[in-house]
DNA sequence: AGCACGCCGACT
DNA sequence: GTCGGCGTGCTC
C-alpha cells in the first residue's frame, strides 16, 4: 500500500492524497481515475508517498490507472508547477491549460489512432487534367504525389471539403499511420540569400544551440527575421530535433506558416483554438512521438510535450495577446523562457519593436542581444512627418495637407492606408439640444453608432441596443454622431474619392469566415486603393503597394494613465509604419496630432523605435516601474463598488505590513463599471521578486478565510500587462 | 468547480 | 403541503 498525491483539475489550491493498492503500477504524470466526493475525477500522479500525506485512515484509493506512460514529463511537470507557484495559480487549472480536452476526459491514448492519406491505385493513374473544375481537389491530389500524408498535416492546409470529394471518388484513401520520429529530407526550396547581419544572427543561435540561452532578434519590418528564423532551425531539423514557433494570433499570419511548410519536407503542424478537439490530440501524440518537427501555435502551444526541443522561438515577443487575459494569467513569452531552461535548449525572441522587458534583459547582459539593420531589400525606411491639426479646417477628420498627400498617391496608382482605431460609425450619439450621449448602461462607457446595422453597440459588455429616436433627457429628436469611427470615414472617403476602391478592414468587416483573406487578396493587387481599419492593420500583413500610412488621430495615446501606453505607442507606430513601403517604393507616414511638439512623438519620429525605447526604460527607472520593480494586482469585481473597496482596503492593510511592498491603491479601474460589475484594484510593487511572492503568498492564504472575499470576484495578476 | 445541505417564498 | 431560490461548506 502506498499514498499518490493527486493534481485534480480544481480551482483549489491544494493536493488531494489518495491510496495505492499494490497491484496499482503508476508512473508519476500519468492520469488516475479518483472518487472525489459523489463524483469521479481524472487527476494527474504528481508525487509518491509525500511526507506530509493526509492521515491514511480518511484516503480513499485510487479507481484505476490510465496510462502506463506518463502523459506529463518530468520536464513538463516541472514548467507546469513552476507556471502554478510563479502565477500564484491552482495547480488543477494549470493542468486544464495544459491537456488536450480528450485527455482531460480520459480518453485512452493506446487505442487512438492516426491515420494518413495516400492516393488509390485510381488516383496515381489521374491527370491534372480530371481536376479542371476544381483547384482545391488538385491542391490536394498534388500535395500526395510523393507518399502517404498524415491527415493532421494535410487538413493545415487543404479543406475537409476537397478531402472528402476525393475519397468519395475513389481517388485517395486512409491508411493507419506509425508515430516515429520525423526524419528531415532536405529542403523543399533553397534557402535565401542572407544580408551580413542575417548571418551574424544565424551563427549565433546555432552557437547556443544544445544549451540554455535566451537571444532578442530585432529586426526593423521587412529586416527578414523569418528568413533568419527557417536557416536556424534548419540544422535542428537535420539532427532530429523539434522547433516551437509561437506566434501570437494565427489567423493572422497565414503567409509565415506557409514559408515554414514550404521551405521544410519535415511536417510542420499548427496549433490554434480553432483546431477541433481530435486535432488538438492528433497534434499533441505527434508532438509526443516526435513525427511533428516544427509546430507553429498560439500561446498554448508552450505545453506541447515535445521529445526532442531544440529550439522555441516567439515571434512578436512584444505582442499583448502572448499574455493570457483571463484564468491562468500566464506570459507564454516568460514561461517559454523558463521552458528552455528546463530543456537545455536556446529560445529566440523576435520583434521589430521589442519590449521594454526584453531590451532591460539584454542591458542586464541575460539576453544576447541580435539586430537586423536594413531591410533585407534594401528598401528604405519609411519616413515620418507630423500634421499639425491645430487650427486646422478638417474635412471628415483629415487635415488638407493629408488630403493632397492622399490625393497624390492615388493619382501615381498606389495604396494608402488609414489607421484609425475606433471601430462603427461614431463613437456615440449625442442630443444637440442638450448635449445628452447614448451611454451603456452596464459600464462606464458610451455606446458606438453603428450606422449600416442601425444599432447602438457597447464595445466593452457587447450590450445592443436600438437607435432611439429622442433624447432621453429632453425628448429632442435632433439626435447627431459625434466623433469619427472606421464606418463612417470609409463613407466620407467614398464620397471624396469615388472612383478609388476602398477596403476596411476592423472586426466588423472581418468577422465572416474568409473574409479578412479574401480583404487581403485584394489589397495584393496592384492599382490605387484606400485602405483603412484598426489595430488589425498593425498586425503582421504585407501591403506591398502601399506607400502613404495615415495615422489619423496619434492623440488619445498620447496622455493615458496606464504607463504602458507610451510603449505601446511606440510599437504601434512602428508596426504600422512598417507597413508601407515594402516594395520599390519608400513610404511615408502621416501622424495626425494636435500636439507635434510631445517629446514622445518627436523622440520616435526622430530617433526610430529604438532610441525611443531607451528613454522609455529610462523615464521607467525614474519612475521606479517594471522592469525595474516588479508587479503584481489584485482586481476585485462586485455588483457595489464599496464591497471592493472594503476588500482591498483590508488586503491592503495587511500587505503593508508585510517588508519590501510598495502599494497603490486601492484605485478603482479606469473603467470602473464594466458589464454591471464595478471594479477596483491593488497594485503591489517590490524590487526583489522572492520579497513579492512571500507577500503574495502570505496576502491569498489570509484572503482565503474572509467572508468578504466570497461576495466579490477576485483574481491576482503577476506581471500584468493590461492594468484596467 | 461541482454537488450537497439548508432554510425561506409562491405554486400545482 | 412541495418546488426551487442561491448562501455555505466540503471534497483526500
Amino acid at each position: 500500500m502506498s499514498v499518490i498525491r493527486v493534481a485534480l483539475p480544481l480551482p483549489l489550491r491544494q493536493h488531494f492524497d489518495y491510496l495505492l493498492s499494490a497491484g496499482q503500477q503508476v508512473q508519476i504524470g500519468s492520469r488516475l481515475r479518483v472518487p472525489f466526493g459523489k463524483r469521479e475525477l481524472i487527476g494527474i500522479a504528481w508525487q509518491l508517498n509525500p511526507a506530509d500525506h493526509y492521515p491514511i485512515a480518511q484516503l480513499k484509493s485510487v479507481i484505476s490507472v490510465i496510462d502506463d506512460q506518463p502523459v506529463l514529463s518530468d520536464t513538463l511537470r516541472q514548467l507546469l508547477t513552476f507556471a502554478a507557484e510563479y502565477y500564484h495559480h491552482p495547480l488543477g487549472e494549470v493542468l486544464t491549460a495544459a491537456l488536450p480536452a480528450l485527455l482531460r476526459e480520459g480518453k485512452s491514448l493506446t487505442d487512438y489512432q492516426q491515420f494518413a492519406w495516400r492516393l488509390t491505385a485510381a488516383g496515381a493513374e489521374a491527370s491534372a487534367a480530371n481536376f479542371k473544375r476544381s483547384a482545391r481537389q488538385l491542391e490536394l491530389w498534388q500535395a500526395l504525389q510523393d507518399g502517404a500524408v498524415p491527415a493532421i498535416e494535410l487538413l493545415t492546409n487543404h479543406p475537409r471539403t476537397a478531402l472528402k470529394q476525393l475519397a468519395d471518388k475513389g481517388l485517395i484513401e486512409q491508411q493507419l499511420m506509425p508515430l516515429s520520429p520525423f526524419s528531415q529530407r532536405g529542403l523543399k526550396q533553397p534557402a535565401l540569400q542572407l544580408t551580413a547581419d542575417q548571418a551574424l544572427a544565424v551563427t549565433a543561435i546555432n552557437q547556443a544551440a544544445g544549451r540554455f540561452q535566451t537571444l532578442l532578434l530585432e529586426g526593423v519590418t521587412g529586416s527578414g527575421k523569418t528568413e533568419v528564423y527557417l536557416q536556424a532551425i534548419a540544422p535542428l531539423l537535420d539532427a532530429g530535433q523539434q522547433v516551437l514557433l509561437i506566434v501570437p494570433e494565427i489567423g493572422l499570419t497565414p503567409q509565415t506558416l506557409s514559408r515554414f511548410q514550404s521551405r521544410f519536407q519535415a511536417p510542420v503542424l499548427c496549433w490554434h483554438s480553432n483546431l477541433t478537439d481530435t486535432e488538438r490530440l492528433n497534434c499533441w501524440q505527434q508532438t509526443q512521438a516526435g513525427s511533428a518537427a516544427i509546430v507553429v501555435g498560439t500561446r498554448s502551444a508552450l505545453f506541447l510535450p515535445f521529445a526532442r526541443l531544440g529550439l522555441i522561438i516567439i515571434d512578436e515577443e512584444h505582442d499583448q495577446s502572448l499574455k493570457q487575459q483571463d484564468g491562468f494569467r500566464y506570459h507564454a513569452r516568460d514561461l517559454a523562457i523558463k521552458r528552455a531552461a528546463i530543456e537545455h535548449c536556446p529560445v529566440l525572441l523576435g520583434s521589430a519593436t521589442p519590449s521594454l522587458e526584453s531590451l532591460y534583459n539584454c542591458q542586464q547582459q541575460r539576453f544576447i542581444h541580435l539586430s537586423l539593420h536594413n531591410r533585407a531589400g534594401g528598401q528604405a525606411m519609411p519616413r515620418y512627418q507630423l500634421v499639425d491639426l491645430k487650427q486646422q479646417v478638417l474635412q471628415f477628420g483629415l487635415a488638407s495637407q493629408t488630403l493632397q498627400y492622399i490625393r497624390q498617391q492615388l493619382q501615381q496608382g498606389m495604396q494608402v492606408m488609414l489607421f484609425l482605431n475606433r471601430r462603427g460609425f461614431a463613437p456615440a450619439l449625442s442630443c444637440q439640444e442638450c448635449g445628452w450621449l447614448t451611454e451603456c448602461h452596464r459600464c462606464s462607457a458610451f455606446t458606438t453608432y453603428h450606422k449600416q446595422s442601425r444599432q447602438l453597440v457597447c464595445h466593452h459588455c457587447g450590450a445592443i441596443k436600438a437607435v432611439p429616436r429622442q433624447c432621453k433627457q429632453c425628448g429632442s429628436a435632433r439626435l447627431a454622431p459625434v466623433g469619427q469611427g472606421t464606418e463612417q470615414l470609409e463613407e466620407n472617403l467614398q464620397q471624396l474619392f469615388p472612383d478609388v476602391a476602398i477596403t476596411r478592414l476592423d472586426r466588423d468587416t472581418t468577422r465572416r469566415k474568409g473574409a479578412l483573406a479574401s480583404a487581403l487578396d485584394s489589397i495584393n493587387q496592384s492599382g490605387p486603393r484606400l485602405i483603412l481599419g484598426t489595430q488589425m492593420l498593425a498586425k503582421g500583413h504585407h501591403f506591398p503597394f502601399v506607400t502613404l500610412v495615415v495615422i489619423v488621430d496619434v492623440d488619445g495615446a498620447l496622455y493615458s494613465s496606464d504607463f504602458r501606453a507610451p510603449e505601446q505607442l511606440g510599437q504601434l507606430l512602428t508596426q504600422v509604419a512598417g507597413r508601407a513601403g515594402r516594395g520599390s517604393n519608400p513610404g511615408t507616414v502621416l501622424l495626425q496630432t494636435h500636439y507635434p511638439e510631445h517629446a514622445l512623438l518627436q523622440d520616435i519620429i526622430q530617433n526610430g523605435y529604438a532610441s525611443f525605447a531607451r528613454s522609455a526604460l529610462l523615464e521607467r527607472q525614474h519612475t521606479r516601474l517594471p522592469p525595474y520593480q516588479h508587479l503584481a494586482l489584485f482586481r476585485a469585481e462586485a455588483l457595489q463598488s464599496n464591497l471592493c473597496q472594503q476588500w482591498l482596503t483590508e488586503l491592503a492593510a495587511l500587505a503593508k505590513t508585510l517588508p519590501g511592498i510598495e502599494l497603490l491603491g486601492p484605485l478603482s479601474s479606469p473603467m470602473e463599471k464594466r458589464a454591471g460589475k464595478y471594479r477596483w484594484q491593488l497594485q503591489l510593487y517590490s524590487s526583489q521578486r522572492p520579497q513579492l511572492h512571500q507577500a503574495l503568498q502570505t496576502l491569498l492564504s489570509a484572503l482565503q478565510s474572509w467572508q468578504l472575499s466570497r461576495q466579490l470576484k477576485w483574481q491576482l495578476d503577476v506581471d500584468p500587462i493590461d492594468l484596467s
